[in-house]
DNA sequence: GGCGTTGTCAACCCATTGGTTGAACAACCT
DNA sequence: AGGTTGTTCAACCAATGGGTTGACAACGCC
């Protein structure tokens, strides 16, 4: 149990029926029962999913008679588009970097190249 | 076999392992067996990893003789940051507009009401 | 040719997951 | 108190996932 936060999102949005929840929870809160309508599976299955995302601490439920409202919680996401930004940004740029290097090599200028900007200890 | 794009990426990166992996590569290629260094796991297990990476479409292999280099493909990052703004957005949004709500609620203005509380430029 | 290196494939193990059904709990309404 | 509605708990089952070991393909280097 208990796995990093961010294992526990990515997992919980890795399956395409959480996923649908949460897209139709951004549009407003709704009980178990509203949310399990459209699926075809059992009210105890959507509960579980609902408690996965729960973990993950992008779904939070209040209590309102014998109902169990549930609500989305948008600051989670600030943790993946963090983690996703990034790495995203340190790819594009190093792949900008080697871009530029190719198309120096390309110049037939007779300056002798050494830059070799790579990874040379990439791999501790 | 072959869930939605989606859903291979998250899952893919619902795994500290395989994230790891993509933060490495974020500095640079590299090839499995230098990938598989740091973890206490056998050559097998990452090569595992990464093809669910590749699979994943975050990662691509290239030949070099008998080395295969693993690349970090970054587009895929775009599928995900857009999913999630997405809804991070509506819920923001939502969660603006009920506040208006209920200050407007509060207010004992006798101003009849028209309807919607949509955006009324509540540009707070 | 033979040999070490690099990586993948195949079979297997065990823990986790998503689903099921049936029972239980909780809060309301008479 | 008894009934109804909404939700969760418990036990179980089949499928998946991450790990292992062992065999083997592809290649460069003596």
């Amino acid at each position: 149990m208990s796995a990093d936060r961010l294992s526990q999102v990515f997992s919980a949005l890795a399956d395409p029926t959480r996923r649908d929840m949460v897209a139709r929870l951004a549009a407003g809160d709704a009980t178990v029962n509203e949310l399990a309508g459209p699926y075809d599976v059992s009210v105890q299955a959507v509960s579980k999913h609902l408690k996965v995302l729960e973990d993950a601490g992008l779904v939070s439920r209040s209590r309102e008679a014998q109902r169990r409202p549930v609500h989305l919680e948008a600051e989670v996401f600030d943790l993946m588009t963090k983690w996703i930004e990034r790495y995203r940004r340190e790819a594009e740029e190093r792949y900008r970097r080697l871009d530029a290097v190719l198309r120096q090599m390309e110049q037939p200028t007779d300056q002798h190249d050494e830059g070799r900007p790579g990874q040379e200890g990439t791999a501790s």
